[in-house]
DNA sequence: TGATATCGTAACAATGCGTGTTACGGATAA
DNA sequence: TTATCCGTAACACGCATTGTTACGATATCA
């Protein structure tokens, strides 16, 4: 099953971005992801559309986060991406007035309602600021190589 | 997100195998879950596979399952389905040696494997059986219409 | 004013994976 | 020997994200 890889995406780049803490463009955020500008400027969007970073056209623009690195959580940038559920139940809809399909359906609704709920616990108490954290003690276990400049390409 | 909706139509069918309690042809089959028998033995073998049903060819073949409803969780269905795991995490793999993009998906992973703990444990102790009493309680409430057979089609 | 840099967005191809279909070979019972 | 059924290959389809090209709008700088 191929995933929606968005999520994981802004976390790494809104980090970066707090990081740095300027205005970067949509093609220098590119190359962050390893992608083009046009997918960032699509993705960011829905991000700016809920308040998360706002952009600027002409020269000199670009992206900036609106707030502070701790004042972002994991769920602010989950809803700004997808309006409704996070998870998926992955139900049956071959007959839907069959008792026995919704029996199945229900045990499963039951079960991904309460790992989505344990999902977002995690995600509404987890922030950008922490993953920054994270990612400076993980530098600092691995002793620096060559020219550190905070995002390295993997000979890719 | 598309999802895979081999799970819930397997505990579906399992269930109406189950309280029929004979042989159903792969055609049979195929009407109940409203595809065609081609997916049906696609997706059994993979049950069959796992000691949960078995098939015989040949006339009067078809499949049957291999123990009683009690006797089967839907975890044991989900385990036959898919080897790995139940839910796919969403990381990024665009540097997979930054460090920040290391920490984003450290997040992601942790979140999604404590809600799949919980996925594995509720799948864990329901079994086809429980499913097929939730089944009838729904039926009794809903006093029956026309010829009730089962499973009905609905209209579509 | 004109050149340049950036965003905003439409349009369309590429990709991945479950699903749907057709076709045909093998096996089993009447 | 014939009628069923399973097993499997082969290929098209649906659907959502991603990738790409193109072009218009806007803001800055000389």
């Amino acid at each position: 099953m191929k995933t929606d890889g968005r999520l994981a995406r802004m976390l790494h780049v809104l980090v970066h971005m707090g990081l740095l803490d300027g205005r970067e463009t949509s093609e220098r955020i590119a190359l962050m992801l390893n992608t083009n500008p046009v997918v960032v400027r699509r993705t960011l969007g829905a991000l700016r559309d809920h308040g998360i970073v706002e952009s600027e056209g002409g020269r000199g623009g670009g992206w900036k986060l609106t707030r502070s690195l701790d004042q972002v959580t994991v769920l602010d940038v989950q809803r700004a991406l997808t309006a409704g559920t996070i998870l998926t139940t992955p139900v049956s809809r071959d007959h839907p007035s069959c008792p026995v399909e919704r029996a199945a359906n229900s045990v499963l609704e039951e079960a991904y309602a309460a790992a989505e709920k344990q999902l977002i616990a995690k995600y509404g108490v987890t922030t950008l600021a922490q993953i920054a954290e994270h990612a400076k003690a993980r530098r600092w276990q691995r002793p620096r190589r060559e020219t550190d400049s905070g995002h390295n390409d993997d000979g890719a």
